[in-house]
RNA sequence: GGGGUUGUAGUUCAACUGGUUAGAGCACCGGCCUGUCACGCCGGAAGUUGCGGGUUCGAGUCCCGUCAAUCCCGCCA
């Protein structure tokens, strides 16, 4: 190749001046003056700005005269201060250039679909479409930097700390007891398939068996659920898992892992220890079990004084065991109805069956239902509430989780809708003592909350059959601003225990055998006691990067259809090769 | 499985209450310009208004269906 480089565009300082460079990129920008033109060109590293003068030769001028952003090229000169009333500070070379001295086209490109340098143009499928067009942009290039460079710090903290970075199979046994497994039909095998993992779970308990008592892995893991802005059908965990130790053992090094990431990655702070919510605390005070701790405006408890109004719908909630909890919402009186209808309709979403208010002003209680309200709880009532004049009073009357998690979501809302979270702000918390079970609404069927490897608390252990829903999980999770960003537990290593919990959820002796067999027999051959966490790598870079979508820190990043534009997949197979594969379709 | 939003030139958007030949910026093509850096100026080309049907004298606009993207609920052990 001709013109090899041997700089790159974004390292070029005043250091270099008359040196003769030699760089290869993008043309990032052109800007013909006639007599002289410049050609910004850029490579990962930054932009350089080439200057093309009039005693260049006729037939490298005309060559440049028609470049067009994207063409791939290559520039030899020399590296000049730029004027004094010429430098640009936008860009960290600009007080230089390269004064070109030879030229080559190395590529041509078209027009692209979008614009390189300005994000704002084109849709997001048309980027999925051209990722790695998209993948051009700084916005980008600065996501998977800090993807990587996170990456890094991650492995060196843990081998650091004697973790061992061990691979477990792709291809596995389908246990289909939370996610829908993704499958792999086996030729081999007529009939039989694997599963790609939704998690390495058991492969990681059985390397405690196996004595490699600190062990890690970043890690791609599958679900077929349907996705969201931060869910993508394939994503990467940090996964770890420890022997010997205790919930606050986990926690307290993986929150200096994150801790340290946060301060390698993006220089902030991360004060710790992180503070500690109960499940039933975090739902009580943020209706959320992942709550964003970056603004206050608590829920409050009304019950008490809900049976003391006149409100029907307050009541017959109460009656039939379920509860009242009120949001304040500061400064929202002045509400319309019609902003009040929709944030009816949006709590409704979360099986709300409505949203009763009042509104605050100096003389008391003010439309809604303020007319149920006796004049002598009104002072009560905003004491509790912490309200005052010109603030919304919401309240949810309904079953106790229906109820906070509406409010919780309305909590979100208007924290947005009033600008109250501070972009720059990172808020880390764990949450713990979550019920161990939960009840599946359609068949009232009990289904672990975490997974069924997790080990009750040993002080509920004698409830676990008379009284499942009361038994707590040794369950942990670490929220960071409202995000969900890890999870994990202690594990049940003891083979009656487990044989217990799959009891308790139904799966009988030979169903638990045939699924988990391999797991429960090694249990019974001297499995140390175990626990640990996984994190969601892509959560924690998007919270890194400032992103709201998972698929601005994933290279090539699937649609909400678990499609990618790009190279048409999923897509339809050969007949021949399904044949090969036993399957025929219906 | 359900609900919301969006779909107009390569692209980002506009087009009033249904009314003339669907406009503008960027990109693209041609020309001018020796200190620009989102260069500027002059000119040009560029459209199955996602797709299919309906209402109407007349549909980008209203209705029905469909497809795609996206956000949310369910779901995500």
């Amino acid at each position: 190749m001709r013109l090899k480089r041997d700089h790159h565009c974004g390292q070029l300082t005043e250091d270099l001046r008359d040196r003769i460079v030699c760089i290869n990129g993008w043309v990032n920008a052109r800007r013909d003056l006639g007599g002289i033109s410049f050609v910004d060109v850029r490579d990962r590293y930054g932009i350089i700005q080439v200057r093309f003068g009039a005693e260049l030769p006729e037939s490298l001028l005309k060559e440049v005269k028609h470049l067009n952003n994207e063409d791939v090229v290559a520039v030899r000169g020399r590296i000049a201060v730029r004027p004094s009333d010429s430098v640009n500070p936008k860009i960290p070379t600009g007080t230089i250039e390269l004064l070109a001295e030879d030229f080559a086209l190395l590529n041509k490109a078209k027009p692209t679909p979008f614009e390189i340098n300005k994000r704002q143009t084109g849709s997001e499928d048309l980027r999925l479409k051209y990722r790695y067009l998209d993948l051009r942009t700084a916005e980008l290039q600065r996501n998977m930097q800090i993807r990587h460079h996170t990456a890094q710090v991650v492995r060196r903290f843990l081998s650091d700390k004697d973790f061992m970075e061990i691979e477990t199979p792709v291809l596995m046994k389908s246990t289909p007891e939370g996610a829908r497994d993704y499958l792999v039909p086996s030729r081999i095998n007529p009939g039989k398939f694997y599963a790609l993992p939704q998690s390495p779970q058991q492969y990681k308990q059985l390397l405690m068996v196996a004595g490699y008592d600190r062990y890690f892995q970043i890690v791609k893991c599958f679900r077929d659920e349907d996705l969201r802005a931060d869910r993508q059908p394939e994503f990467t965990q940090i996964d770890c898992e420890m022997s010997f130790v205790d919930e606050e053992d986990v926690r307290s090094i993986m929150e200096v892992m994150i801790a340290e990431v946060f301060r390698k990655v993006i220089g902030v702070t991360i004060p710790l220890p992180l503070p500690v919510l109960s499940f039933h605390e975090a739902m009580e005070r943020y209706g959320s079990d992942k709550p964003d701790l970056r603004f206050d405006m608590e829920i409050c408890k009304l019950d008490e004084l809900a049976a003391q109004t006149d409100f029907s719908v307050f009541k017959t909630a109460l009656e039939q065991g379920g509860v009242v909890r009120a949001l304040t919402i500061p400064d929202a009186a002045d509400f319309s109805r019609k902003t009040m209808d929709e944030l009816t309709e949006q709590v409704k979403k979360y099986g709300a069956k409505g949203l009763a208010y009042v509104k605050v002003d100096k003389n008391g209680l003010q439309s809604g239902i303020a007319k149920f309200i006796p004049a002598a709880l009104v002072p009560g009532l905003l004491q509790h509430c912490k309200a005052k004049a010109g603030d919304l009073i919401c309240f949810a009357a309904d079953e106790w989780e229906t109820a906070l998690t509406s409010l919780g979501a309305l909590r979100l809302m208007m924290a947005k809708h009033f600008g109250l979270i501070n972009k720059d702000e990172y808020k880390a918390v764990w949450v713990t003592d979550f019920p161990l079970f939960e009840k599946d609404p359609e068949s009232g069927r009990l289904m672990a909350r975490h997974h069924p490897f997790t080990s009750p608390k040993t002080e509920d252990l004698d409830k676990l059959e008379s009284d499942p829903m009361a038994v707590k999980a040794r369950a942990y999770d670490m929220a960071l601003n409202g995000y969900e960003i890890g999870g994990g537990s202690i594990r049940i290593h003891n083979r009656d225990l487990q044989s217990r919990m799959f009891k308790a959820l139904g799966i009988g002796p030979e169903e638990a055998q045939e699924k988990f067999g391999f797991l429960m027999n090694a249990f019974e051959y001297g499995a140390p006691p175990h626990g640990g966490i996984a994190f969601g790598f892509d959560r924690l870079i998007m919270v890194l990067c400032g992103e709201d979508s998972i698929r601005e820190v994933i290279a090539f990043p699937k649609t909400t259809t678990a499609q990618s534009p790009m190279d048409g997949a999923p897509s339809e197979v050969d007949p021949k090769q399904l044949d090969e594969l036993h399957i025929r379709l219906k």
